[in-house]
DNA sequence: CTTGATAAGTACGATATCGTACTATATGAT
DNA sequence: ATCATATAGTACGATATCGTACTTATCAAG
């Protein structure tokens, strides 16, 4: 078990690395793991939702959407259901960023697919969630 | 493949997360990363050998094991064999340090045992290390 | 033996991360 | 309605990360 997640820490580690060189200067992994969050989950969540779901301190969440509001990536409203709070939303411009970064990190990725396996990488991915959802759980249980 | 590689990302941030929570004050996942390296690889590995490993900067990891040799967990030694270079050797007290933590981890990862299922837990070990090679071979080639 | 290029580690400054303390709003009990 | 408690976000300071520039040592070529 440890094996196996020491394992799965190496290939985030590595595929993190290839992510980061392929982003432009000035944005870092976690400006585009957010946006990535957001597009995939849809954006309207509140900056302590994203800090939950990263594990990460709110403040640093907070660091991370004011870089992002500030190069006009992401827009901060009041949320009108709490006024303690806020909405985070996505621009066309954060999409579009979001977009391109994959697409310069497509080709990449591409090439070690024939040598790894599409199937291979298929059949593990039900575990992999299975896992995930298991960690998820583990915080609060 | 990148539904793989994100599922990846959550797990190992969520087990980071996990460990994280399991460390004394002042000690860091960089700082235990570094000692299981040394363990399970053996030390007398080169400053340089170890930022590679992780792929991060020669200066971050200075400042790692800076952290570690202040607290008497590593020695940094002359290399004899290179004039410009040290070598990093555990402490007895850093084998003990790390083998605290994992004891510490072990009850929280074997309650996740029975819902998860060590035989699935293996069976997609060997893919897991396919692909670490694939994306370790990758950055070079 | 010199010279030029490369590599290991350090110094230092810029930015990122994150804990603590604070403000403002929400929520629940009475 | 009032008050206690909890929560969202911000301010700020301490430490971490990492890029650039530097020092010192290696190594290949002549």
């Amino acid at each position: 078990m440890f094996e196996l997640l020491n394992e799965v820490g190496i290939i985030a580690q590595l595929s993190r690395a290839m992510l980061e060189s392929h982003l432009d200067e000035g944005l870092t992994v976690h400006h585009f793991t957010a946006l990535n969050h957001l597009v995939r989950l849809g954006d309207g969540k509140t900056p302590m939702d994203m800090a939950r779901a990263f594990q990460v301190p709110k403040t640093s969440m907070s660091h991370t959407l004011a870089g992002l509001e500030k190069r006009g990536f992401i827009q901060l409203v009041p949320n009108p259901a709490d006024g303690r709070g806020k909405l985070v939303l996505l621009t066309d411009a954060g999409r579009e960023l979001r977009e391109r970064a994959i697409q310069s990190l497509t080709p990449q990725i591409a090439q070690m697919i024939p040598q790894f396996g599409l199937d291979e990488a298929r059949s593990i991915l039900p575990t992999l969630r299975k896992l995930r959802a298991l960690l998820d759980g583990a915080r609060d249980g």
